[in-house]
DNA sequence: GAGCACTGC
């Protein structure tokens, strides 16, 4: 019966074959009357005419094959991207699985062969493999993110060679390296077998053989994959069993049910973040074809957490599983789980104001209290209030909980105990007077007294660590042998990638490791292998004056919540001990439960715009959970009033509508749209995306400081200050190909220039679809210098300072305050000095220092500004 | 002649 059964297969295949040459041929023979005599060119040319293809495959096998699955086959050869000679081999491999299920159906699975069984299961493998495949490419076509070298020279992107990258794997020799790629995985432990006969899925002459043939090395190692596979979700499905989170599921659900929003208190390790949106998906929140989202704080985080669901659930990163975060969205037509930034949720406001298309939103970490997530629950509740079927999570740590429950009108507070190892807290007996003394001396304890294992020191900057590195490392060089080897790895945010990595490095065997870090390690990345925490029990923190537009960062004693959350970081593989250089009694009486909210030190500009564009008018009255002074709103809207971004009615304008568009402070965005108007778009684009990171540009280390200050000397633009300067670094980084090699060279930050071009990408696509970018034409230096000046006078004529009569310092116009040039500017201590200036931050530190600044003419101010400046 | 904690759009 076996030997019956494979003879109509081959049969019915070469039928198949037949009726696919037969139609190749058509559409040759077509193609040649037409146009080209090339052979290749009638392919190219149905690879151009997606309908032709389409065409001519449902005409053809509509009428000879009559089981086959249409439907498939038309989606199949929609793919009009996809090289003649793969979708022929896919197509045979379909209509034998066809036969197969026909077989089947008429027989039953249990009748078929052992063998028949296992060629089915390995067809069928190869074949959703594929198609899985597709459905990843169709999704790069749309989301594909361009490398760095897709640019021409002028900074637009290269489309051609962009189109030609993402084509390219289509070319035949590319295709069968591929499929040799995929194959040579699954055999990848045998080498007995040559590569050639396993290329014979795709190779219908040789498929056949293979199938008959007795000894199958690759089919028995496909099929070990397989079960691999399946002990792998039986694996994903026991660890999703496994996590404390799991045993309240039906509960979990029965709460969301019943109630519309909850307050979800899960420490770390309960497995919330990543099972929680898997829950009401399974609850059926999903069914109407609405999604349900997740907001994290940092995008490594929506990355890594949709990563890791979507590997659950048994899906691709933008299938059903996806992330949107800036710069990257991987999210697709048919993804229902959607891990996103907070900041991108609240952009989705602008063209989502009601979120219709979620039946559900979680807010993770709510408890860190984001700008962007106090602004997100206050908008939220209001969402909750006109959509009965929405549904809400928030979800905190046990601390701000009950705050949150109040905010949302007592909303129930489910609790979920996390999974963590103890960690043995030490407090110092009695203050201490000099706590980087102290932390030198700890670490050293630790070092010569305690058993293995790394130590975390919490230090507020890279100042401290680097005194701390160098008196470390000094006592290692004194003490010499007398003691075990200690490796000193500092980490901050500013410092360069590469050192960076030097923290994961393994520790060697018989030394320690001593991580000095910011509080980039309380939250934003975890070090594996420590023990041993030491706490100085400080922070910097960035705080804004709205009534002088002046920021400052302070050293303050950090809170209970975050020498928390510092001590956890011991406890994360196995019991740790963290030292507090300070007192039980200033834990317990001086550290303030939580840090203060961002909302309440920081500049509410962007904000207040964004309320503003979703038609909220009455922000005093706006329910945030804590209210920002009405100080700091009041000095917003006036802001946003001079930019004329209101009318006097209160009324957002058109100007208004689209700064708010633009992902950056509403001065920056009046900068652009006026640069637009004085043909200078592309200039003031750089100009901007290098202002988002000039704090970070110049690469400055302490051991090289004189070559450093040599190298900047090469872009300084004295007469157009430090944004001219900034200009020229850009515009050189440009044409030295983006390298890495000339950033190195020039003591610059690559890290910071690839965000910068990020940046500029974004905001240039959206000068190109307003338009802005449509007056531009090429203007000479001097002219162009003038536009940007000017354009930056537009936006930040606020910032406007003079110099004082004496001529030893400035006086910010509007409110005669005394500030200084920041000796990091190129217009420092510049003879003679220029007379008025506009800079682009005031910060407090020894003095008030006005840091990036430009020159401009007064008669510009009073061009761009009169209505700010009348009076003088 | 100073000193930039950390995120995010």
């Amino acid at each position: 019966m076996g030997e019956i059964r494979t003879g109509r297969f081959k049969r019915r295949r070469r039928d198949f074959e037949d009726d696919l040459a037969e139609q190749s041929n058509v559409q040759f023979h077509e193609e040649v009357d037409t146009s080209s005599t090339e052979q290749k060119e009638p392919l190219k040319a149905e690879l151009d005419d997606p309908t032709e293809l389409r065409l001519g495959n449902r005409i053809r096998l509509e009428n000879d094959v009559p089981r086959a699955n249409f439907e498939d086959l038309r989606r199949i050869s929609r793919q009009e991207y996809l090289s003649k000679r793969e979708e022929r081999q896919v197509l045979l491999l379909q209509a034998e699985l066809q036969d197969f299920e026909w077989e089947i159906e008429q027989i039953g699975w249990d009748r078929l062969t052992t063998k028949e069984q296992q060629e089915y299961k390995f067809k069928k493998e190869i074949f959703s493999t594929i198609q899985e495949r597709w459905e990843i490419e169709q999704d790069m076509e749309t989301h594909y993110m361009l490398p760095d070298d897709y640019f021409t020279e002028d900074g637009k992107i290269d489309k051609k060679r962009k189109q030609d990258t993402l084509h390219s794997k289509y070319n035949d020799t590319a295709v069968v390296d591929w499929e040799a790629d995929q194959m040579r995985k699954a055999v990848k432990a045998d080498t007995r077998v040559p590569e050639k006969e396993y290329e014979f899925v795709f190779d219908s002459s040789q498929a056949v053989e293979f199938v008959s043939d007795p000894v199958d090395v690759e089919r028995e190692r496909l099929e070990e994959l397989i079960a691999e596979e399946e002990e792998r979700i039986k694996t994903i499905d026991e660890t999703r069993k496994s996590l404390p989170v799991y045993q309240y599921r039906d509960e979990l659900i029965k709460a969301v049910q019943e109630h519309q929003v909850l307050i979800v208190v899960g420490e770390t390790g309960s497995g919330k973040t990543t099972q929680l949106p898997q829950y009401l998906h399974e609850a059926g929140f999903t069914k109407d074809g609405k999604k349900i989202g997740c907001t994290q704080p940092r995008r490594v985080a929506a990355m890594s957490v949709a990563t890791r669901v979507a590997d659950e659930i048994g899906t691709a990163v933008g299938d059903k599983v996806g992330y949107t975060i800036r710069f990257e969205d991987r999210t697709s037509e048919r993804t229902i789980l959607k891990y996103m930034t907070d900041g991108m949720l609240l952009r989705e406001f602008l063209t989502d104001p009601e979120l219709l298309s979620y039946s559900a939103i979680m807010i993770d970490e709510a408890h860190e209290r984001t700008l962007s997530t106090d602004v997100l629950l206050g908008l939220l509740k209001d969402i909750v209030a006109y959509r009965p079927d929405f549904k809400l999570l928030i979800s905190s740590a046990t601390m701000n909980a009950q705050k949150f429950s109040d905010f949302f009108d007592g909303a129930p507070i489910f609790n979920i105990p996390g999974r963590r190892y103890p960690v043995d807290i030490f407090y110092t007996s009695q203050p201490e007077a000099n706590c980087l003394h102290a932390a030198i001396t700890t670490v050293f304890q630790i070092h010569l007294q305690q058993d293995p294992g790394d130590i975390l020191v919490f230090l507020t900057g890279q100042d401290e660590i680097e005194s701390m590195a160098d008196n470390l490392a000094e006592t290692c060089l004194k003490l010499g042998d007398q003691i075990p080897e200690l490796v000193i790895c500092p980490i901050y945010a500013n410092l360069p990638s590469d050192q960076q990595r030097l923290i994961f490095e393994p520790t060697p065997e018989g030394a320690r490791k001593v991580v000095l870090a910011t509080n980039i390690a309380e939250t934003s990345l975890t070090i594996d292998g420590i023990v041993y925490v030491v706490d100085t029990g400080f922070v910097k923190e960035n705080v804004f004056n709205p009534s002088t537009g002046m920021e400052s960062l302070e050293v303050k004693p950090c809170s209970k919540a975050s020498a928390d959350q510092r001590a956890g970081r011991a406890g994360r593989l196995g019991p740790g001990k963290c030292y507090r250089l300070y007192t039980k009694w200033a834990y317990l009486n001086e550290l303030a439960a939580n840090p203060t909210p961002e909302i309440l030190r920081s500049s509410l500009a962007s904000v207040v715009l964004l309320l503003l564009s979703l038609g909220i008018t009455d922000l005093l009255n706006f329910d945030f959970i804590d209210k920002p002074a009405p100080d700091t709103l009041i000095k917003a809207l006036e802001l946003i009033y001079a930019l004329g971004g209101l009318n006097e009615n209160g009324e957002l304008t058109k100007v208004g509508r689209r700064m708010a568009e633009f992902p950056t402070e509403p001065m920056m965005a009046k900068t652009l749209l006026t640069s637009s108007e004085l043909h200078c778009c592309q200039a003031v684009l750089s100009v901007v995306a290098m202002l988002q990171e000039a704090g970070s540009i110049f690469y400055r280390p302490r051991e090289r400081k004189e070559q450093a200050d040599k190298a900047r000397q090469q872009f300084v633009q004295t007469l157009g200050g430090d944004h001219l300067t900034l200009l020229d670094v850009w515009t050189k980084f440009v044409e030295n190909g983006h390298s890495v090699q000339w950033c190195r060279d020039n003591y610059v930050q690559y890290k910071s220039l690839l965000r910068v071009r990020s940046i500029r990408e974004q905001l240039e696509r959206m000068c190109e679809r307003m338009g802005l970018l449509d007056n531009e034409t090429d203007l000479e230096h001097d002219r162009l210098v003038v536009g940007v000046m000017k354009s930056v006078v537009a936006g930040f004529f606020v910032n406007a300072a003079q110099l004082s009569k004496t001529g030893d310092a400035y006086r910010t116009m509007k409110k005669n305050q005394a500030v200084w040039i920041h000796p990091s500017s190129v217009l420092f201590g510049l003879k003679p000095p220029p007379k008025l200036l506009i800079y682009n931050e005031l910060v407090l530190t020894s003095k008030e220092f006005m840091r990036t600044c430009i020159p401009v003419h007064e008669k510009w101010l009073r061009e761009y500004a009169p209505h700010y400046y009348s009076d003088k």
